[in-house]
DNA sequence: GGGAGAGACGTTTTT
DNA sequence: CGTCTCTCCC
């Protein structure tokens, strides 16, 4: 397959994947085929022989990465395995682990895994108690990504001096790196030695969804970028990650930065129906801030469906999806066609749970995580270090997981002088101590516990089989395990001489990333961040409470914040929204339903913070212009009229 | 180091 | 309303 085929030569895409202009930028909403132009762009400069290891080719997650390469791999362009097609975060990670950058930043790049962080946070208690801790370790990740060296988060800058270094040297202590760490660091390696060879590495850097990196990420792309010719492709009005320090101005200060440019952008939205563009262009007009641009619908995707219903209750609410989409699939409509947004699980588990139980096929992409409980955990971190006995952050958690809460902070303290006074592991320490060699003073309990890790290390390093090792490590009758026994056993069905390392590796690897996604036959249930990137034919955007979208506003904001605020969740409705696809052709017109109820169980609303007596429908709903419908009682289409 | 009782706080999400 | 965190006392 050619990279322009079935592409028009008077049309933007084409345009776009031609371009031979040193940066050129791509500012289009969504539906408007900007992910698709950029892949037609790289299967442009793989054809015509530029080498794979020579692009760089960036978005921001890992479904998306994954997309790409498909789409690639199906054009079947020659060198598209090759193609340095990643996330930043996994660049970043490879240039980290190289030997010279290693040996220049002293930093291991070895994530630290969330509930890694709890020890952590015990042995930095000389600073505070835990919550203002934790605050104070999110101050510094805003502080490495957003570069501004304001103060921050209600600490003052002195607080932030006094705890960065302990903070750091913990890290360094127990060789890992905090997840947000890893692009700054990489940044940070790249300003301070502007000879790197990395700034001259590729001759064309694409981006996609510029307008979701933060600040430190867009430098990093920028010190990349040295010797590249540039495309850069975003939304300002979809971004949404500003927990994360997004930051989308960056897309203007590009443009800024980069004078010679050429700009694109695309009006049509070929995703959409008619009326759902004209819904969600009143919508988004709302935002002030934002770089102007208006979609055009295209005449042939038809009008579409819109409905808003409102419910008496949370359950009746619940009860009304569960039915429509029981109906929908009855009628013969594909499970994966139908998409069931909600922002909250309050919202999306019961529906999740009511369709299960009326055989619906349906999958929930709401985060359940393998390591949850304190056995998982307990067992993950002893097949660690099994696998590698060097380990100190998994070796800090063991010490101290059965302990009451103190992690034993104080006896590990006294290890960790001991340690770096005679320059040891404290898994070398420790298991001196334990064969009488050394004493030291202050570990009585780390002494006990070690013994016990000890033990059943031994006695797993006994066991013969790796099969025999796993239903040791995450037996079949513990609850807790069984998360994370599924994914062992099912790893080694997969490969049957597979090694106990080679195993754990991809085993990590499944942890820190799960969600291999399946085949599309499935009803999906996600939140409205997740479904960024995707389309749908029938999208139903479930919950949509003024509280929970827009979500209750923290009493601590500013005015101005607060705006910001709202902007954002008007972006994070108007991205649910612009999923819905029609394809008229195959008799699917593009359905938009949006629900909401004007009660719920006390306890449901206490716990997400609203005020169950003052329930009412999303001030988004009222923001949608003329061209919306009125609010019903309940969803009134029928899923007959959808053919 | 551990337990009882009082008080704070609550989401979504990426890597 | 629950769960987590903090403080106080043994």
């Amino acid at each position: 397959m050619v990279w322009h085929d079935g592409l028009e030569v008077s049309e933007k895409p084409y345009a776009i994947a031609s371009s031979d202009a040193d940066n050129i930028i791509v500012l289009a909403g969504p539906g408007t085929g900007k992910s698709f132009s950029m892949k037609r762009r790289v299967a442009r400069l793989l054809e015509e022989g530029v080498k794979p290891e020579q692009i760089l080719a960036v978005t921001f997650t890992n479904v998306a990465v994954d997309d790409m390469h498909q789409e690639l791999v199906g054009m079947s362009v020659a060198g598209a395995d090759k193609l340095q097609a990643q996330t930043l975060h996994s660049l970043a990670l490879s240039i980290l682990s190289r030997h010279h950058v290693l040996s220049s930043t002293g930093r291991n790049p070895r994530p630290l895994l969330e509930y890694e962080k709890t020890p952590l946070v015990s042995d930095m208690k000389a600073h505070g108690g835990k919550r203002k801790i934790d605050k104070m370790i999110n101050a510094c990740g805003t502080l490495w990504q957003s570069l501004v060296p304001a103060q921050l988060d209600g600490f003052c800058k002195q607080e932030l001096d006094a705890f960065h270094p302990d903070l750091t040297s913990w890290l360094v202590f127990h060789n890992s790196i905090l997840l947000e760490e890893i692009i700054p660091e990489a940044r940070g390696y790249l300003e301070r030695n502007p000879k790197a060879f990395e700034h001259s590495e590729f001759e064309h850097v694409l981006v996609d969804e510029y307008q979701d990196f933060n600040k430190s990420e867009q430098e990093f792309i920028k010190f990349l970028s040295d010797n590249a010719k540039v495309c850069i492709i975003g939304d300002d009005d979809q971004s949404i990650y500003s927990f994360k320090h997004a930051h989308p101005t960056g897309l203007q200060e590009w443009m800024d930065d980069n004078s010679g440019h050429v700009r694109f952008g695309i009006d049509n939205c070929y995703r959409c129906p008619v009326k759902i563009v004209s819904l969600a262009n009143a919508l988004i007009s709302k935002n002030i801030t934002r770089l102007p641009k208006t979609l055009q619908p295209r005449l042939e995707k038809g009008d579409g469906i819109v409905d808003i219903g409102q419910y008496h209750s949370l359950e009746k609410e619940v009860e009304g999806i569960v039915s429509f989409v029981k109906e929908c699939v009855d009628e013969g409509i594909n499970a994966g066609d139908i998409l069931v947004l909600a922002q909250r699980k309050e919202i999306s588990t019961p529906i999740y749970e009511r369709l299960l139980e009326k055989n619906v096929p349906v999958k929930s992409y709401f985060r359940e995580t393998a390591l949850k409980t304190d056995l998982a955990k307990e067992r993950f971190s002893l097949f660690t270090l099994l696998i590698d006995r060097n380990d100190r952050v998994f070796l800090r958690w063991l010490l101290g997981s059965t302990s009451s809460g103190n992690w034993y902070a104080w006896g590990y303290k006294k290890l960790r002088a001991y340690c770096e006074r005679c320059n040891k592991s404290p898994f070398q320490a420790l298991d001196e101590q334990r064969q009488g060699i050394k004493t030291i003073s202050g570990t009585d309990k780390l002494k006990t516990r070690f013994e016990e890790i000890f033990t059943y290390l031994e006695k797993l390093d006994a066991i013969s089989s790796v099969e025999e090792q796993l239903n040791e490590l995450f037996p079949k009758n513990e609850a807790g395990l069984k998360l994370i026994r599924d994914d062992a056993l099912r790893l080694l069905e997969a490969d049957n001489s597979c090694s106990l390392q080679k195993l754990y590796k991809a085993l990590l690897a499944i942890l820190s990333r799960p969600e291999v996604d399946d085949e599309g036959q499935k009803v999906r249930i996600m939140s409205l961040h997740k479904s960024k990137g995707l389309s749908s034919p029938i999208t139903i955007i479930a919950g949509c409470l003024e509280g929970f979208l827009p979500k209750h506003p923290e009493p601590s904001l500013s005015d101005n914040e607060q705006t910001k605020l709202i902007e954002e969740q008007r972006r994070l409705f108007y991205v649910g929204m612009t999923r819905v696809k029609a394809n008229p052709d195959e008799g699917k017109k593009g359905v938009l339903i949006i629900t909401s109820s004007i009660s719920m169980p006390y306890a449901t609303a206490k716990r997400c913070g609203l005020n169950v007596r003052s329930l009412q429908a999303s001030r988004f709903l009222s923001e949608l212009g003329n061209d919306a419908p009125a609010q019903q009682v309940g969803i009134s289409v029928k899923a007959s009229d959808l053919f």
